[in-house]
DNA sequence: CTGAAAGCGCTAACAG
DNA sequence: CTGTTAGCGCTTTCAG
């Protein structure tokens, strides 16, 4: 018996609420003038017929797009698989929601982000959330973007910044792994191209250096896998190795994975610290020490800025804490 | 010097290529017939200009949606912070991408699916994923959502599911238990209202009864934190236990740490199990005794689904495989 | 304060 | 095979 039921227009209300759809649609919108008595009257009539606005009509008219682009650049469409891609993408989706957007995952190859113009360009895009941030890709923004991106990561002029401090909690992490008595620090870092874990590679170079140990870096990615094969590369450079430095707290369980397959104690032979602090790192054995890393916040407070249109500081930094556990 | 560039629109590919807006629209959108000469003409200067199609207008027209809404019944929003979720997320919004469509993400109150209405209602919606469904859901959906949405999770006649096959690889993780001779197999759940949880509680039953060994049910929510706390409570009711089931990776892995707080060797005295097979599950100590659960795969499958508007079969099982590590 | 009119950029019949 | 003609549903000048 239902009729077919097509969702009710603009249209539909206004003719209900006795009035002209132009009215009608500044009571909906809530912009512009209206008469208390209107106003009532289309209110009415929306909630009595179920009206919904379609967003799709009123992004067309107004040029604002309807989807947020997290960007994530990287070697492959594989970076997407990462786990704090899908935070920073579940946190967008998040605020996205009560503006009537969707989110969208684009991976921008390394080599080529020439792909931030089509996304520039294209109307339906109301924003871009840059992730992996390079210089290269810095580069690459269109400026006809402004006000529309930003970036976790690195910045520009043009690209304002949401990140973890993590020069801080590396150097926290570092320290307290000297003051825990650690004289032979190796840290397993991130890839090369990604500047922001350089930060973290420089403040364990800084605290070293100054305390006037010797630098040990191995190469890995984030993750668990590598980590476990840079646990054998260390002790096989190293041997008298007594912390291992991981860029994440993946790394760090791949490096105790590794460490334990070598006979080797954590922490009574070598120390291993995380960096991330995500839900499980609690939860091992032993459990990890780690550097706190607010990734929805960050991923929240870049959605927003990009959203929101108003001008923002260049930089926000969200603050690292160490987290004392057992692993060092 | 750059003029302000004003996206180039289909009128203006049209003008470029000496055809009508017509003909470029069939070229471009790749619908109806064109000569290969004009072919050729628009799509020359289609390139030339840079054009890209405004995918807000098209969606406008066509009355397709702008956004995938995925949405999440629980008791609150803090659904939505499950990393299970923020998976799916990911994965839909990969799938997405080519279609120019954005991932929202939703919150369905439990006592009030209701809401769903307005999303059907919502021609901005393109499809619904539903997410932890339970048959109060279900039957909330409304018919004007048909061959739009997906459940990951229990389905219905309107509603297509896609899931992992929670009672096989339940019973798969019980037999191994009892085939390595553990006789007092407890289990930890997930709440009481995620129907699809309890097809993994009935797997369980059936095996134990049927093995004759005791039912030992403890509710949990597919958490560590309750995980940890499920620990004490099957060792306080059943001393003797010598095997506990997790729902989850997470719960298994509080398991662990709540047994291992109360000196309680894991596997030594306890094993423990888990499911899903989350990347840490093998990087931890023990390594973890678990079931695969391909999320990835799923959500996508659903996302497919749920766009590409073609009939599916009304179940689709992803097969769960046993992992046998050291946990168990 | 309100209505009429003019589109936003695109697609979809329907005749040529 | 191609151009003409109408809109999709909404917002926004611009006169009343």
């Amino acid at each position: 018996m239902t009729t077919a039921h097509r969702p009710p227009t603009l249209n539909d209300v206004a003719l209900a609420a006795g009035v002209s759809r132009a009215t009608a649609s500044r009571v909906i919108a809530g912009t512009g003038y209206a008469s208390p008595d209107a106003r009532d009257r289309v209110n009415a009539a929306a909630g009595r017929l179920g009206y919904v606005p379609n967003l799709t009509a009123r992004a067309l008219v107004r040029g604002t797009g309807v989807r947020l682009v997290v960007a994530v650049s990287g070697a492959g469409p594989a970076v997407l698989d990462d786990p704090y891609v899908d935070r920073v993408v579940g946190a967008a989706a998040r605020v996205c929601a009560p503006y009537g957007l969707g989110v969208a995952l684009h991976w921008l190859p390394r080599r080529d982000p020439s792909g931030l113009r089509r996304l520039a360009e294209d109307r339906s895009v109301g924003g871009v959330v840059l992730v992996n941030t390079t210089q290269a890709v810095l580069r690459a923004v269109p400026a006809a973007l402004r006000g529309r991106v930003a970036s976790i990561g690195i910045g520009s002029a043009l690209v304002p910044t949401f990140d973890v401090d993590n020069g801080g909690g590396t150097k926290a992490v570092v320290r307290h792994l000297y003051a825990t008595g650690r004289r032979r620090i190796a840290m397993v870092t991130g890839p090369r191209w990604l500047s922001c874990a350089g930060r973290s590679v420089g403040a364990y170079r800084r605290v070293v250096r100054d305390a006037g140990l010797p630098v040990r870096l191995v190469r890995g990615d984030f993750s668990a896998r590598l980590g476990r094969a840079a646990a054998r590369e260390v002790l096989r450079r190293w041997p008298d190795t007594d912390a291992i430095v991981g860029i994440s707290d993946a790394t760090a369980l791949g490096l105790i994975d590794g460490l334990r397959g070598d006979g080797v104690q954590v922490p009574g032979d070598v120390a291993v610290t995380g960096f991330d602090d995500i839900p499980l790192a609690a939860m091992t054995t032993p459990a990890l020490t780690t550097a706190t890393h607010p990734v929805g916040q960050i991923a929240t407070a870049a959605a927003t800025a990009v959203l929101a249109g108003r001008p923002v500081p260049p930089a926000t930094v969200f603050p690292s804490r160490l987290v004392r556990r057992l692993s060092a």
